[in-house]
DNA sequence: TTGAAAGCGCTACCAC
DNA sequence: GTGGTAGCGCTTTCAA
């Protein structure tokens, strides 16, 4: 941001006109003449100018950028919810600024109380599993500061959100799990108080529910964290006196733990026990045995946030908070058995 | 950016002082009466405060932005890398924005263009496959606009420069099938536009000159892409009199396709064929087999990037543009043979 | 159709 | 230690 950069000032004085005649110009007005309006153009171009949109944003009151906060952009899932924000945004003439809480709730208020001082048009955020109260989010509500939630949605919060359906997903993995004569099914999920686990914990439940199988709390497991965790609750469940002949993993990074622990101790998937995973991160295809796993429309998650944010900006009077939940596909792999 | 937001000169009228103050009070001047400054702390928690970044901006001609452009946000790799970008210039006060070119140079035009209108103070970018003209960039320089590329540079442009030790990269793999015994060795490459397809290439024809095996044309192929080309490629030299006896993949993507193919063909791997890609993406070590590549630093090089860019930043004078070289490491898996 | 001027929120200079 | 004021680059009335 040197002092190198043309203005519309410098337009101005090398053309002879005003300030204001150069704005209008450039910016397409219908009251300037044509002749006028090319020479600008030209001068423009001749000048390499580029509009100063920080100044353009504090004239107007709008950044047209608005502020992303995921957990950790590396995650292929979050990565592909970005692209789906930024290709829809784009179009609509947004830039986006990212941050990642990498799952700390100080990170994530940090995160959030930058990009308001940045001035962004509005913030789309995946909650830190940390967090657990939602001041720093609600703060931008009454602000007037859109905000969408997606994925790690909070109730508590009257914004609009996109999420999958959760509970449908799991339901239909543990309903699947038992068609192919599964009865013993375990869960390892995560902390409860993630949106998530809790719908997808629920959808185990039901599933189970739904086909006569009791549920016995020995097989369920809960993780705070997904890296090392996971691998002493899968042992856990196979040092239970009766070992149990599916895993449920509430998500993709935990069956794959949950498989190495399994070839470690010579267990065979799905023969003894089935593996099934949730969002299809693209190593489940690939990984062997590949992984059976509920997957998520995680670009199009992306693009729904969005496309509520821009409804949102666009008919500010008409626009209604709403959640929208979008579907999930249970993607059938070799870590479980056959029906029949 | 609605007007509910505190500005200093709400914090003044409250407390009957002047905007100066308020703002030296703000800032943590020292030429301010402790008292004052407690004061004006407190007004401004208690309106909930936040400082406009765009007016600050506007003023001091410094947004603490810096704008980022890879080719997918989506590849592990570039995920990574801006990991490190963010997490060693975020503790320099930076925020940054990001922006994908799809491999497209239109797109990666109009990104930098969009970056230059936001006025970041710096821009990091790795170019698309497409780009073989700089001067998007060159007017940055121009413009003393600090640029870094990473992984993916350009040789004619004389900016601060981060990259891996291609030729080394792939000199150690084609060196390390040729001592498990592989003398028919094929390569399926990229655009020789793009710099690392280039030195791969280089690293792979120098292994093989080092160890007196003559190079065949017709075991070197090209692609553009990495979706479908590489599936072509594989099947070409698969169709050749002579069967290859490995194959050195220019990056991961292109090594599972490479496998998918054999495994259709039944050819065994690494007994027929062996594999071996570049980068080290997560699903390489997953996959079956394994793959055997040359492991990049992604997140080092991320953060050395940064550094070139701080160190740019707060030394203008003396600072001198450098091409940083990152070391690789050949990860050693199932899909080549063992030595000896 | 064009120009003058105010002002977005902030910093920094200069006076007092 | 504090206040007045100019001005960053732009948009947008209002007059001419």
């Amino acid at each position: 941001m040197k002092n190198t950069q043309a203005t519309i000032r410098d337009l101005a004085l090398k053309l002879n006109i005003s300030i204001s005649t150069v704005s209008r110009a450039l910016r397409g007005a219908q009251d300037v003449n044509p002749e006028t309006k090319k020479a600008v153009l030209e001068m423009a171009a001749l000048m390499n100018y580029e509009p100063n949109k920080v100044a353009q944003s504090l004239r107007i009151k709008k950044t047209n950028t608005i502020g992303i906060v995921v957990p950790e952009i590396a995650i292929h899932f979050f990565a592909s919810v970005i692209s789906g924000i930024q290709h829809y945004t784009s179009k609509h003439g947004y830039s986006i600024m990212i941050c990642q809480s990498l799952e700390s709730f100080e990170t994530e208020k940090a995160n959030v109380q930058m990009l308001v001082s940045n001035r962004v048009d509005g913030l789309l955020i995946s909650v830190a599993s940390e967090t657990r109260e939602y001041q720093h989010l609600e703060k931008l509500v009454e602000k007037k500061i859109p905000v969408v939630l997606f994925d790690r949605v909070a109730d508590s919060l009257d914004v609009p959100k996109v999420v999958v359906d959760d509970h449908d997903g799991a339901f239909k993995a543990v309903d699947y799990l038992i068609k192919t004569g599964c009865k013993r099914i375990a869960y390892i999920g995560g902390s409860l108080t993630l949106s998530i686990s809790n719908q997808r914990m629920k959808g185990y439940l039901d599933a189970l529910k739904a086909n006569n199988i009791p549920v016995r709390e020995e097989l369920m497991v809960f993780c705070n964290e997904f890296h090392d965790e996971p691998i002493v609750a899968t042992r856990q469940l196979l040092d239970l006196p009766e070992l149990p002949d599916a895993i449920f993993c509430m998500n993709d990074p935990v069956a794959i733990l949950t498989l190495q622990v399994l070839k470690q101790r010579k267990i065979a998937v799905p023969d003894e026990i089935s593996v099934v995973g949730f969002t299809n991160e693209p190593v489940s295809r690939y990984i062997e045995p590949s992984i059976t796993t509920v997957a998520q429309p995680a670009y199009q998650m992306g693009e729904a946030a969005a496309r509520m944010f821009i409804d949102q900006v666009e008919n500010p009077s008409s626009f209604k908070p709403r959640m929208e939940t979008l579907q999930t596909e249970l993607i059938i792999r070799n870590s479980t058995r056959r029906i029949g």
